[in-house]
DNA sequence: TCGAAATTGAAAATCGTTTTCAATTGGCCG
DNA sequence: CGGCCAATTGAAAACGATTTTCAATTTCGA
């Protein structure tokens, strides 16, 4: 890792090494805040736009890639190999993955048609997940029918 | 529009018939300030919060939705009668749209495999219009092939 | 017409993100 | 080894779009 940043011309530090290893020992979809949280349980030294700026900077160097839900956080999700699109629950806001081979090729063969040179593609699937159905089935029973406020 | 409304709950007035009628008039992914500026040709008096109020009621009764691309603004989008997804120029920041019939069936499929429940459908492909491309031809000859700065 | 509920506009509050700046540190060079 | 310069850090402030507050006004059904 060090010897990758410096090819880059990119200095290692104490602070770095934590943050690049924590990010990397978490899930994905991390925030900065949850980094953040994190990175100070080994060292509370650490600043909160160091934090920002090694996320930033991981993302330069093309290992993670933010993603931006609407919900005002950005979260960083590590680079994978093969692309991926996101189940993005609206009731308890968690992200699930699945693999996206198949689809990428009709993306990129409708980029062709439409003269657009691609170089990411984002496949984002609104709904809910199977614990926040189940949830909300059981309150509805429970409860009264009346006006659910949007979610 | 003004009966639509009712039914809904909610009333008109003149300053919301004339951000409406701006909305519609105004090209797709709007932004607030963009809607702002417009409508305030036609009534300065209008304030900010107004505009911005009315963008999220007519996202409420579902005549819109948000769109956004992680670059700080939000964008709102007519509502289609089928769905679509955008091209989304890393240059110009353009948005394009293309139909997305013949992958939402696929898209189905691979939620219900996942036990997932969709409510809509979002794909974003991101890379350069043919403009940019050109513009980036242009100049990437004229002048010298140092390091350009990523965009 | 009356009055409750919705709407408006200005201003302020939010809040995640980004920048500033002085102090510190990393690592290449001699 | 030192020394030096660019990179990095941390605290605090700046930003900026979004959202809320609140008093005044307006809408619309009873
Ligand atoms: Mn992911
Ligand atoms: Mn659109
Ligand atoms: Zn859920
Ligand atoms: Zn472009």
């Amino acid at each position: 890792m060090r010897e990758f940043l410096r090819t880059k011309g990119f200095k290692m530090t104490p602070q770095r090494e934590l943050i690049f290893k924590s990010f990397f020992a978490m899930g994905k979809h991390v925030s900065v805040d949850e980094l953040y949280d994190k990175v100070r349980q080994q060292d509370s030294s650490i600043g909160y736009s160091t934090v920002w700026r090694n996320l930033k900077l991981i993302c330069k160097v093309g290992l993670a890639e933010e993603v931006n839900l609407g919900d005002g956080v950005t979260r960083y999700d590590r680079a994978t190999e093969t692309p991926h699109g996101h189940f993005y629950c609206i009731d308890c806001r968690k992200l699930t993955e699945f693999g996206m081979d198949n689809i990428v090729g009709q993306l990129a063969i409708i980029s062709r048609e439409n003269d657009f040179v691609p170089s990411g593609f984002k496949i984002e699937i609104q709904g809910r997940c199977r614990a926040c159905r189940d949830k909300r089935a059981g309150e509805k029973t429970t409860a009264e029918s009346a006006e659910a406020q949007r979610a």
